[in-house]
DNA sequence: CAACCGTGGAC
DNA sequence: TGTCCAAGGTT
């Protein structure tokens, strides 16, 4: 590498020119912004895309202005918001960060301190130091990865590679304006330098870039092969009466921890047996791909006349399908008319 | 360190 | 339809 300050100048400048408006985004030079939608950002851009974020980061924050109020707020509140966003231990970390920076008055403003909050890790610990303390902090997330990668022509998949690149990272990061060249690097990464197909030829960086020089751009970074998802079976129960609906909510740790459920059986390592005497009429199936397994769910529906061994009724008017992981509307979107059929109003 | 942990969109 | 992927963290 010859300049990496000339290289940190250029995006600088591209981003000046070209910044993506988003909720959450102060404008470049306008930094450094709020910690707490900093943070809540970008706990929720986790592994998740720009465009699924937005919605429910306005909703946050018009219900919790500060991080007071959501330190405040019900745990099964804060869940049913989240619900559909996915990887729910984001959730309960949120919750307990929250509560933890309320206790301490205000957010840490240091890298180190911010890693030792529940929920955030070295990327997120980095993007708050930098973004909202003007910390010159090296954040690297995937887009990053991918631009470092491609930049210095790095042959090693991932995630072998990750500490080679955090290293060649590290030698871009500028002492000036760490969060808008943070936020400049993840939007090269998300709009020019993308995993397919990069469009290189209006790279701001283009002339620096090894893997263009080489042909090799659209190859990196290389990554390990992957395992195959295994596939579970399993049974969900959704029971009605004329005034309410049998959820549970599942165990505060493991998959949709936390979450509102219809009880269910036979792929997660609960029990087998249905959640209550009833006729259980097959109303169809769901199938549903996970991080690391895909499930085949059948959906099973009956109107409960005697009180339920497992779970509780909650209210229809208490109740939303929109409180429920991605998993559980579709069931609930199967076994609806089934209800329905049944005489009942849902 | 590898497994675990969601979801929906793009191609 | 299948595959890949998105501003990762925890254990």
């Amino acid at each position: 590498m010859r300049d990496p300050q000339v290289i940190a100048e250029k995006l600088l400048a591209w981003y000046d020119r070209h910044a993506r408006a988003l909720p959450w985004r102060v404008p470049p030079g306008q930094g450094p912004a709020d910690p707490y939608r900093v943070w809540l950002s970008e706990v929720m851009l986790q592994q998740t895309t720009v465009a699924a974020v937005k919605s429910y980061f306005l909703r946050f924050t018009d219900l919790w202005p500060r991080i007071e109020d959501l330190a405040a707020a019900e745990q099964a509140r804060v869940m049913a918001e989240w619900a559909g966003l996915g990887y729910y231990a984001r959730a309960r970390n949120l919750i307990a960060c929250a509560r933890a920076v309320s206790a301490l008055g205000a957010f840490p403003d240091t890298r180190a301190a911010l890693a030792e909050l529940p929920g955030i890790g070295p990327y997120t610990s980095a993007a708050i130091a930098a973004i909202a303390f003007d910390r010159p902090e090296t954040v690297v997330d995937g887009n990053v990865e991918r631009v470092v990668a491609r930049l210095f022509a790095v042959p090693t998949p991932l995630p072998a590679a990750k500490p080679e690149l955090v290293a060649l990272a590290g030698r871009l990061t500028p002492q000036d304006r760490p969060g808008d060249y943070a936020q400049a690097m993840m939007d090269l990464g998300a709009t020019i330098c993308t995993p397919r197909n990069p469009a290189c030829g209006i790279c701001p960086v283009n002339d620096d870039c090894l893997a263009r020089s080489q042909g090799i751009a659209a190859e990196l970074p290389r990554k390990s092969p992957k395992k195959p998802k295994p596939l579970r079976q399993g049974t969900v129960w959704i029971g009605w009466t004329d005034e309410a609906v049998l959820v549970e909510t599942r165990p505060a740790r493991g998959l949709l921890g936390g979450t509102l459920a219809f009880p269910s059986t036979g792929w997660d390592g609960s029990d087998l047996a249905p959640p209550a005497h009833a006729d259980w009429q097959k109303a169809g199936l769901v199938r549903h791909v996970f991080t690391h397994f895909a499930l085949d769910l059948t959906v099973m529906s009956a109107r409960l006349d005697s009180p339920p061994g497992r779970g509780r009724l909650l209210p229809l008017r208490d109740f939303s399908a929109d409180a429920l992981p991605g998993l559980m509307r579709k069931a609930w979107a199967l076994a609806r008319p089934q209800a329905r059929a049944g005489g009942d109003e849902l």
